[in-house]
DNA sequence: CTGCCCGTTGCCGAAACCGCAACGGGTCCT
DNA sequence: AGGACCCGTTGCGGTTTCGGCAACGGGCAG
């Protein structure tokens, strides 16, 4: 809304770090911008930019301010979608941060169910991982985070919470394709691998449990991208490691458990940020997502 | 500060009722305060006052936004005392809603210990009914309030709280004067009376115990002013009630608390808005009004 | 020393804001 | 029923604010 297009500017310059970067995003010219951060640093009394050579960055003033800002435009947001929903529509924008895992079969499900009802609402998804989600919740980019493993943290407030176990991943044909059931991590390693790279959580976990063992998996092929990886299982004869939420349901895939004494299960977290009011569109979409989480979690513990 | 003019002359058409009287009140016209009520309606996509032939009155989504107003404002108001105390000087205003009894003794000595230390900040300081003060906090026109038995609101975040026994009063050379120690209620009564009236809570305190027993008093005088009884005392042989902390230290005053049996003690209670984010000014008074009610009540047990 | 990118400033047109006067529609009292 | 009164609203014109354009001075790298 109009009264806060001031603000709005601050923050802006206080993301892209010089006036000129934020003036193009925005665009007016710096001299209109550099006017009226001069503005508000007078009414404040004091600055809120140190000017560098390479452009401003905030001071401890700066901070206080640009959090307050954050927080007044995500409050309008709540009001405005609050206020929209009164009129029996419900309009609004749900900001959510995922994992990559789960932009297979979960988001797009919950968001084509949640839209069904409300066609009104749009949906931004971002694909982070767990450190990177945290910190869109912090900055108000995100309403909501669906993450694998996120780093405790005070500032999150967990909505629902549940265990995956780590799956090894192959073709049909596979030679580990055979029997149902849990498969031994030892048996797996025995094959070539095709493994998620060190910026994805479930490489960690892989890494801290081969650590204990003394082990070193030597993946022929990594990726940071679950679907690449995907693929490849595909075309060749490896194998790959994905949590039972980014399987896509096809016939030429085979998954099986890693056997609990080898791998322990991940944690799944759908969280938010404390003490962070939603708008109703976030809150209810977080609300429907839980709920079929848990319905997911329980059929799958059924099988 | 300006980005919230428009937001504020909402605010203010709400507390006022009609525009006319928002525009007095606001040192501008109506015609000006019109358009941008329409502006902001337009931008909402719904309005959000109802028009009566009386004046203006929110809807739903009216009562929404202003609730949010309001909260932007004091929240704005807690970030730049924030940044003030970062410089070192702390300045601010602190807004206290307080009952009657508190402003002959507590709350001058208070604020006074307060301003030596931080002659900046301002003070606010409403005299409210236990209702009224409630209601001050929740519409933001007052931090804290330090009231006798307020009613019990799940709004209210109890800072701090004690008992004080309501006392006979009287001049030193009324027969009641004499002896130290507890005085019957029945004692009082058979005097001539100046009582609280009903809009105080030590008369509905007074008025319950009566009713349980059956008994009415028929006091000669009774005043809304605690002050203009204490006066009264002075010229007459009239016996008045108050809580101690209301009775200053004058030698031609006498007082004797209440037998416990006949009058339970009187709830203090110092509170601020559940939820509510204080300022820094507001805060560090709140915390020093609640060790000094602490050490003032430690001292009056000692006795 | 020479570009280059930075924030800043003087000047001017455009847009937002506001005051003035008048209008139309309600309520209340006579 | 009529008139006084208060209400919100609108057309018009002046003032203030805002933003664009061009130019300036200052750090920094090659």
């Amino acid at each position: 809304m109009k009264h806060l297009r001031t603000l709005g500017y601050v923050a802006e310059i206080a993301r892209s770090g010089s006036i000129r970067r934020a003036a193009e995003r925005l665009n007016i010219t710096p001299s209109a911008l550099t006017r009226q951060i001069q503005d508000i640093e007078y009414e404040l009394g004091t600055p809120i930019f140190e000017r560098l050579a390479q452009g401003m960055r905030l001071n401890a003033a700066g901070e206080l301010l640009v959090r307050h800002i954050r927080d007044q435009i995500a409050d309008l947001e709540r009001v405005r979608s609050q206020i929209a929903d009164l009129s029996g529509v419900r309009r609004g924008l749900v900001a959510l941060a995922c994992s990559q895992a789960f932009v297979t079969r979960i988001v797009p499900e919950e968001v084509e169910a949640y839209r069904a009802r409300h066609p009104q609402v749009g949906f931004l998804v971002q694909v982070r991982d767990h450190i990177q989600a945290v910190a869109a919740l912090t900055t108000f980019e995100a309403d909501i985070a669906l993450v694998l493993q996120p780093p405790p943290s005070a500032e999150l407030h967990v909505l629902y919470s549940c265990h995956q176990p780590v799956c090894a991943l192959m073709r049909a044909g596979h030679p580990l394709a055979g029997p149902e059931g849990p498969v031994r991590l030892r048996d797996c390693l025995a094959h070539t691998l095709a493994l998620p790279d060190r910026s994805l959580a479930i490489r960690h976990h892989l890494e801290q449990a081969l650590a204990r063992r003394g082990i070193t998996a030597g993946p022929v092929v990594e990726s940071s991208s679950l679907e690449l990886l995907r693929n490849l299982v595909l075309r060749e004869d490896v194998v790959s490691l994905q949590v039972p939420s980014g399987i896509p349901d096809d016939p030429r895939l085979c998954s099986r458990p890693i056997d609990g004494r080898d791998l322990a299960p991940m944690t799944l977290v759908l969280a938010q940020l404390r003490g962070r009011m939603l708008s109703v569109a976030a809150a209810k979409f977080a609300d429907q997502l839980a709920a079929s989480l848990h319905r997911r979690n329980a059929a799958a513990a059924a099988d």
